[in-house]
DNA sequence: ATAATATATGAATGTTTGCTCAACTATTCA
DNA sequence: TGAATAGTTGAGCAAACATTCATATATTAT
């Protein structure tokens, strides 16, 4: 294997991005389906300014995408292999 | 869904033995078998105190397990789940 | 135009994290 | 026994992080 210094910090950051309990509940969150920011924040009862900085990292790893709509934007999942890694891991700490 | 509090922060712990260059090339080491921590630090060209204290904190998350042998220990992956994730992972950071 | 709503962003702050260094335990060798 | 080797551990420090607060931007309503 031999993996290079460079795709192991790719690696750390895809997992730095589901390293973070508000993070994991926003993702589980949009697993159902997309959400504008208000509404996660909501749900999670955190300020929307806290999970617009989380948003913010995700956007940035290219695990969620944004779609505006009037003055609302709606936030869903971008890549179906976030899902994928999210559901092994609950698989992971739930049984086994 | 509705995830609890409680798995989200083991989600999170689960990612973030994940979330660190030197975790996850820890990590690519032992998935080709187990290994000393001199053999880890001088593969990794890290001090081995500094592997030492990353061991510490994989063994306890689980997710790998030691054999000590004389004065060596011997660390290999304690779970396939892990080598999952980390391919996993790898495949969305390689391709897509 | 003004006010209200939805979100984004920068600075500030407290917490967590990864490393180094020094000290320690356990094991082998002479 | 004493010295050398392999690894662990705690303290300390700098860097990274998550949240709050205040402010800014964009959109809609009046």
């Amino acid at each position: 294997m031999n993996l290079t210094e460079l795709k192991a910090i790719q690696l750390a950051e895809l997992f730095s991005a589901l390293s973070d309990a508000s993070r994991i509940r926003i993702i589980s969150l949009l697993i159902e389906g997309e959400m504008s920011v208000s509404a996660l924040a909501e749900g999670l009862k955190m300020s929307e300014s806290a999970v617009s900085h989380q948003l913010r990292g995700l956007r940035q790893m290219r695990l969620v995408r944004a779609r505006k709509n009037g003055r609302q934007v709606f936030y869903s999942l971008d890549d179906d292999h976030v899902a994928k890694l999210y559901s092994m891991g609950l698989d992971h700490v739930e049984h086994g």
